[in-house]
DNA sequence: ACGCCCGCCTGTAAGC
DNA sequence: TGCTTACAGGCGGGCG
């Protein structure tokens, strides 16, 4: 469900209450999800404090300070990192101990007067912990993860470079979380739309034109997403921290509106089913 | 290397 | 009303 803006919001919106806040306990359903737990959750989260929280593509990473024998932070220590990565129905919640448990609860990490919930219908989701010197080879080779769609270190001029050496259709490069980390189906429409792209492009077969227009429609609609606090379609499956929806549905120019007229050209937008999953596009402005 | 299918799960909506 | 089917924003394994 949440890719890039999605978990970028929820991200910042935890930095927001969590960052320098002590966790006093934690504790998981039986129920299992995508992956097993890591050994000892509970104990190895109770005591740590939240230094900041990060993300890599569509992954939520929780610092916690480094801990020695007396509770003391060690700033010569390396700490460890939750890793959260929501699946296609993860939701993660900010609420008062008191409130009644979502159905579908499976974590709870609990900061005393309020906690981190985290719920998941489908158990696509998985958590994660390790080292924090050890998360971007653990990430590298778990995920397979490439640049994060936003990071600075993927410049115009990488990208392109990058595109040059795929031969794969536009929407399969995009969606590739080995290309770069953070878009999925719905992104993968908006971009392509907004670059004038047809999804069955090949990556190599894009004039120079075209890679920069993919390129900044790409930052563009991802940084457009992310201020309006990314997309709740109907299913209102996505929700931000404390329950809220985003906006950015309200800007979509394809993703399922076929056959509604194109903003751009006014021709019906089509819908396609490829490799099982729908894609939306315009048959008149996208070459 | 690439595309395609399937399975993993549950919930919801549409169709009969 | 109930039953069946399709579908949902992800990922990874297997196969051709």
């Amino acid at each position: 469900m949440p890719e890039l803006p999605e978990v970028e919001t929820v991200r910042s919106d935890l930095g927001a209450v969590a960052v320098n806040r002590r966790i006093e306990s934690a504790s998981t359903s039986g129920k299992a999800l995508r992956r097993p737990y890591p050994d000892r959750l509970g104990p190895r989260l109770q005591g740590r404090t939240v230094s900041s929280t990060r993300r890599w593509g569509k992954h939520l990473l929780i610092d916690l300070e480094a801990e020695t024998d007396h509770g003391v932070p060690d700033p010569l220590a390396t700490g460890e990192v939750v890793v959260i990565h929501l699946g296609m129905s993860g939701q993660l919640w900010w609420q008062d101990p008191a409130e009644p448990y979502l159905a579908h609860t499976h974590l709870v990490i609990s900061f005393g007067d309020a906690e981190l919930r985290l719920v998941d219908p489908r158990t696509f989701g998985w958590v994660g912990l390790g080292p924090r010197a050890a998360l971007a080879s653990a990430l590298e080779v778990f995920g397979r993860l490439g640049p994060d769609a936003l990071s600075r270190e993927l410049t115009g001029q990488v990208f392109a470079q990058m595109l040059a050496r795929t031969n794969a259709r536009l929407k399969l490069v995009l969606m590739d979380q080995a290309f770069v980390a953070g878009i999925g189906n719905i992104y993968a429409d908006e971009i392509l739309h907004a670059a004038g792209l047809r999804w069955d492009r090949r990556g190599a077969s894009l004039a120079r034109s075209e890679v920069e227009a993919l390129y900044s429609a790409m930052r563009e609609v991802l940084r457009d997403a992310c201020d309006a606090r990314g997309s709740t379609l109907a299913d209102a499956q996505y929700r931000d921290l404390f329950g809220r929806p985003g906006s950015y549905q309200a800007h979509h120019r394809v993703h399922a509106r076929q056959g509604l007229p194109c903003p751009r050209c006014g021709a019906g937008i089509v819908r396609e089913r490829i490799g099982g999953r729908s894609t939306y596009f315009c048959p008149s402005c996208q070459h």
